[in-house]
DNA sequence: AGAACCGTGCAACAAATGTTTCATGGCCGA
DNA sequence: TCGGCCATGAAACATTTGTTGCACGGTTCT
C-alpha cells in the first residue's frame, strides 16, 4: 500500500473527462453521477436512460484506456464492492512513521474528531437558539482561524434574516459596530485558546451594551465567556495535527442556524425561499441536467 | 398461514431455503453469502464459482416466488442500492413536535456528522497534500457557504506558507487570478451541490492552464471535479437541517493543511514559529495567566 | 473550394446471457 | 419389483448483450 495508490476508474474518467468529444463528455459525466446502475444494469439501459446511444459508452471505455465497456464496468463493480476493510485496519497497523504516517494522522484526526462531536451540548445549543429567534438583530464575530465559522454562521444566518444579521466590522472598522449595540440585540463570539484581543473587546462591549452574549469557546475560562449568557462548548485541542481543529466549532454554528431556521417556522421558511428564488433568477448556479 | 412480509429479498430467500430441494439449498446460500457478486456478475460465472449448475439459479428463483433469475437479481440490486437506504432510522422516525424537537435535530445532526467523519478518503487527502507540498503556489476558491472553509484553509496553509497561498480574488476580481494560473501550481476549488457557476469557472481555467486540481465536493460527478487530479469527497446532505453540512469539508481542509505541514518538515515548523512569534510581538493574544 | 478528418447515430454482427427442454438416475409407495 | 415422481445435469433455445463496420454531417486545414 505504499505505491501512489491506484486511481480509481471514476477518478481516471473524471481526469479524462474535459478532453473527450462532447457527446462522451455527456455519458462520461451520467456514468459518474450514477456508478451504482453502471454497475448493475445494462449498456443499452442506461443508453436509453442517458438518452444517447449505445454504442458511445463502449467508446467512452476505450477514450479512457479499457478494452471495452465491460472491462470498465468490472472495475466499477470492483471499486464499488463492500470493503472488508475495518475501520480499526489503518490503527491497528500502528505505523507511527514511514509511508502511511499521513494516512495515520489523518485516521486519527477524523476519528478524534468524530468522537467530540457527540458531546458537543445539545440543550446548551437549543437555548442559544432560542435567544437568537427572539433578538431583533444579531452580531457575528471570530478572528484569525474563527472568522471562517464566523462567516458561515453569518451565511446561513442571512438566507432567511438578511436585515438582521451580520458581522462584526462588515460595514467599517469593528469599533464603528461596538457602538452600536444595544439591548435586545445577540451578539455572538468564537474564539479558542490563545484569545484575540481583538475578541475580548467585542465580548465586552457587547456585555456592557447590555445585549445577550453568546460565546463559542473552548472552555467556560475563556475571556470572552465572561459574562456571557450563553456558552457552547466545544473541543478544540483533542485532535492531532498542528492546529486546533474547528471542526466542533462548525458543527456548532450550523446546529445554532439549523435550529434558529426551525423557530422561525413559515416566515423564515418563506424568507429562504426568496432567497434561493433570487440567486437561481441570478443564475448563480450550475442548471440541473435531466 | 400468512405470508411473511416480503421486507427484503435476503430474507425472503432465507425463509424459504429448509423447504428447498438440497441442491438449491446449497445455490441459495451461496448467493446468500455473495449477494453482491449476485447482483454484478452473470448467472453462469456464479455457477462456476458455487460449482453448481447454471439451471440451478433459475429454479431456485423461480421456487422463492419470483418469475425468474433477472428478477431476483433486480430485487437483490434495489435492495442494495446506495443512496436512499440513510444509515441512520433517526431520520426515518418522524421528528416529534414537543418542546424536545430541537434537542433531537440537534443531536441527529451531530450523530449524522460523526458518523460521516471517518468516510472520509485519508489516502485521497494524502495524496493531495504530497501534490500542495511540491507546488509552487497554491489557489484556493470557495463561493458562498463554501468560502468559509476556503478562508480557514487559507489561513492555515499561510501560517507556514505566507508568500505561497492565496485565495482567488483576494487582490481584485477572480478573473485576473485566472489568467496568473500556470503548471507548476495548485488549485483546490471547494464546493457542493447545487454548484456554483464561478468555482466550475475557476475549475475550467485552471484544467486549462494545467495546473494541478483539487476539488473538495461532495460527489465525483461534480462539475468541478471533472478533469481533478485530486477529488476529496464529503457528505453534505446525510445530515439533517435546512442547510447542507460543511463540517466534512472542514474536516478535509484541516487535515489537508495538517498534513501539508507535517510534510513541510523542519522548514514549515520554523515558518510557523516565526509567524507566531510575530504575532506575540503584535500582542494579538491575550496574555496567558500564570 | 476541395479534401481530409472527426464525431456521431444506425444497423448488423458474434458472443454471452437467462431460460427451457430433455434424458438420466435415484427415491418412495404399491 | 414395477411405476410414478422429482431432483439434477447437459444441451439447445431465443433473447439480449457488447461490439464494430458504415454512412452521414460538420469542422478544419491546405
Amino acid at each position: 500500500m505504499a505505491e501512489p495508490a491506484k486511481s480509481s476508474p471514476l477518478s481516471e474518467l473524471r481526469i479524462a473527462l474535459p478532453s473527450l468529444p462532447l457527446r462522451l463528455q455527456e455519458v462520461g459525466r451520467f456514468v459518474a453521477a450514477n456508478d451504482y446502475d453502471a454497475t448493475t444494469r445494462s449498456m443499452r439501459d442506461l443508453a436509453a436512460e442517458a438518452g444517447a446511444d449505445p454504442a458511445a459508452f463502449t467508446r467512452l471505455a476505450k477514450a479512457i484506456g479499457y478494452s471495452g465497456w465491460d472491462e470498465l464496468r468490472a472495475a466499477l463493480t470492483e471499486a464499488r464492492r463492500p470493503s472488508q476493510t475495518s475501520p480499526f485496519s489503518a490503527r491497528a497497523k500502528g505505523r507511527r512513521h514511514g509511508p502511511n504516517a499521513d494516512v495515520t494522522l489523518i485516521t486519527d484526526k477524523l476519528e478524534a474528531e468524530a468522537a467530540d462531536l457527540p458531546r458537543i451540548s445539545a440543550h446548551a445549543i437549543a437555548d442559544a437558539a432560542r435567544t437568537l429567534h427572539g433578538a431583533k438583530r444579531i452580531w457575528i464575530t471570530g478572528y484569525r482561524s474563527c472568522r471562517s465559522v464566523a462567516e458561515l454562521l453569518n451565511y446561513e444566518l442571512r438566507l432567511f434574516r438578511p436585515e438582521q444579521v451580520q458581522i462584526v466590522g462588515a460595514s467599517g472598522p469593528d469599533d464603528l459596530d461596538l457602538g452600536a449595540f444595544s439591548p435586545g440585540e445577540a451578539v455572538i463570539v468564537i474564539g479558542f485558546m490563545p484569545y484575540t484581543n481583538a475578541s475580548v473587546r467585542v465580548a465586552q462591549a457587547a456585555y456592557r451594551a447590555g445585549t445577550t452574549l453568546i460565546a463559542i469557546a473552548d472552555s467556560v475560562a475563556a475571556p470572552m465567556a465572561e459574562g456571557a449568557d450563553h456558552v457552547l462548548l466545544f473541543e478544540a485541542a483533542s485532535s492531532p495535527g498542528f492546529f486546533p481543529s474547528l471542526t466542533g466549532a462548525l458543527a456548532i454554528a450550523q446546529s445554532l442556524a439549523a435550529v434558529t431556521f426551525s423557530l422561525g417556522g413559515t416566515a423564515a421558511r418563506k424568507r429562504l425561499q426568496d432567497t434561493e428564488a433570487r440567486l437561481a433568477a441570478a443564475s448563480t448556479y450550475v442548471a440541473e441536467k435531466g
